[in-house]
DNA sequence: ATTTATTACGGCCAACGTAACGATC
DNA sequence: GATCGTTACGTTGGCCGTAATAAAT
């Protein structure tokens, strides 16, 4: 049995293979070992059971199965890369404007209490605590 | 240092977490510990930067990151189970229609050879090989 | 008492790096 | 010799389950 789901890393590799044309240039561009890529290459096939890459001395290319499983593969990393930088301008919206003259570790429950209620009333709101500055 | 990327587990954990308002219920649902849950959000909220649920006794709710995460995470969702019952339904074109009267084992060279330029040529040949009936 | 989330501990296994191999150019 | 993919071996780090903790209903 290889891996038990297909994860993004191994779509990275696909993907990255597909656009080098070679396992080593793949490899070398993600900073692993070629045998990484090969060995993910091959569960992922046995998992599809379709071959995803036709091989041959001068590198790899993608069969039929393949090229539509990069099409869907590159939508997906695309997804979570745009989840990625939404979410991190979310996190950023406010940062170091509410500034409050309490260090948490003093634990005055009365403030948690307060934050909390609010917290669950708007379920926006973004907590920075700062110990120093 | 968690987990090194985001991956599509964590991804399920957090969709079937909005989905279901609760850690325990999601981790039932997904046949694992409610820890499990608990640790990938956490690292998961780590790593963006952002929360993505507002925890309560009663359960959790999306902030609104977590929301425009769970929206996005679910599109690449899709698009991997897109891509595999697409990729399966290719596998199985043509599955059984090509029988050579040849065992594979005898390992007569020109056949080999006949293949692999024909595959190098359409990259879509898929090959079959049986032993016995 | 029940339901909720969190966390420390120990173990497992998926994935990796190293290294050796076979094949082609 | 250089480039390409594959495979065996040993290791490690990510993830999990168990179990204990804490807070609220």
């Amino acid at each position: 049995m290889p891996g038990s789901s297909i994860e993004l890393r191994h779509i990275s590799y696909v993907v990255a293979a597909s656009e080098h044309g070679s396992f080593r240039r793949a490899a070398a561009a993600l900073g692993v070992q070629e045998s990484a890529i090969s060995r993910r290459v091959r569960d992922l096939e046995i998992r599809l059971g379709t071959a995803l890459f036709v091989r041959s001395h001068s590198g790899v290319t993608l069969t039929l199965a393949g090229k539509q499983f990069v099409d869907r593969g590159r939508k997906a990393l695309s997804e979570i890369g745009l989840a990625r930088t939404e979410v991190a301008a979310i996190g950023r919206v406010g940062d170091g404007e509410l500034r409050i003259g309490i260090l948490s570790s003093l634990g005055s429950s009365f403030l948690a209490d307060l934050i909390q209620k609010f917290s669950e009333k708007y379920a926006t709101i973004q907590m920075t605590f700062a110990d120093g500055d």
